[in-house]
DNA sequence: GTCCAGGCCAGAC
DNA sequence: GTCTGGCCTGGA
């Protein structure tokens, strides 16, 4: 990998195991627009487009070699070895085998931790098209824009103390989050009364880290693991949403569950350090080709 | 009109 | 601890 930057655009040029519509289109982020085979994306202080020409990745507006360093590394988790972890996994099953060379390109983002624990108390019981306009729509009303794209603007994602100040009804109204409004503005009041402490998060073991943040209004099991694995470098959270109960009770399962914590159980005893990743591969191929009947 | 989607909560057992 | 019903909303 070589790494270069002209005019505020990074170039990142050698590069395997990165493929834009497998990052961005697998779930795990939702401040994203397609522009033809280009992602506009909109995270911490960037608004940027992500082009890919054959091995070179462009981050359009991504700054200088300064931020690839200090922003741009991190979130795109290049320090990972990604064909080393699919060859890894690829000698568990035909299964996995197969789903890793589908999802060749696939990289878990570091995301924001507040980002994603807002985004995905959203995200329950909801669509992606919804999660990402209601998104949108509530960094709108907060209001720090960073940019315009084709005549569009667009907004940063607030903080704690500026999301707080939102009202419920502006969260239902302009946002069109429905109840789950309600969890966000108690979620918000419990993080600054440090009832649940995020600076902490970090320093917690796994299993503490996740009842921690399952004391959030709005975050069970499932979201809990979604924020540690894409906001909290956890590589064992395993979320197991319907998709997983489905490829996990059709291949890996000797009897047929619904149960959120068997399921995971199992996943983490199959999977082992790198169930995140291989939760994300199996998703991503289930759900790209529709494999997997409903459970029940 | 009906059904459901990348779950959670509260209440019942 | 485990299970079940109800749930805002937008789209098929």
């Amino acid at each position: 990998m070589k790494i270069d930057s002209i005019n505020n655009d990074i170039y990142i040029s050698d590069i395997k195991e990165f493929e834009p519509k497998h990052i961005f289109e697998n779930g795990q982020c939702f401040r994203w627009y397609k522009d033809n085979d280009d992602y506009l994306i909109i995270v911490d202080k960037y608004l940027s487009k992500i082009i890919k020409k054959d091995d070179t990745i462009i981050i359009e507006n991504g700054g200088t070699i300064e931020d690839y360093y200090s922003f741009w590394e991190n979130y795109f988790d290049f320090k990972r070895d990604y064909s080393l972890i699919r060859n890894d996994l690829s000698k568990i099953d035909d299964r996995l085998k197969i789903a890793c060379e589908y999802g060749e390109g696939l990289r878990i983002l570091n995301q924001d931790l507040f980002e994603m624990i807002i985004s995905f108390i959203i995200s329950a019981n909801n669509q992606i098209p919804n999660i990402k306009k209601s998104i949108e729509k509530i960094s709108m009303i907060v209001g720090n824009k960073i940019g315009e794209y084709n005549g569009s603007s667009f907004y940063k994602f607030p903080s704690l103390l500026e999301l707080s100040k939102v009202s419920i009804n502006d969260l239902k109204d302009i946002a069109r989050i429905g109840y789950r409004a309600e969890y966000i503005y108690d979620t918000c009041n419990m993080l600054l009364n440090k009832e649940v402490d995020l600076d902490n998060i970090s320093n917690l073991s796994y299993e503490q880290a996740h009842s921690e943040l399952c004391k959030l209004k709005g975050v069970g099991q499932k979201v809990a693991d979604c924020i540690l694995l894409f906001g909290n470098k956890r590589n064992i959270a395993f979320p197991v949403d319907t998709w997983v109960i489905k490829f996990m009770n059709e291949y890996y399962l000797k009897e047929k569950t619904t149960n959120i914590k068997k399921i995971k159980q199992e996943g983490l005893k199959i999977f082992k350090d790198n169930a995140g990743l291989a939760q994300q591969y199996l998703f991503y191929y289930s759900r790209e080709n529709k494999i997997g009947k409903k459970v029940k």
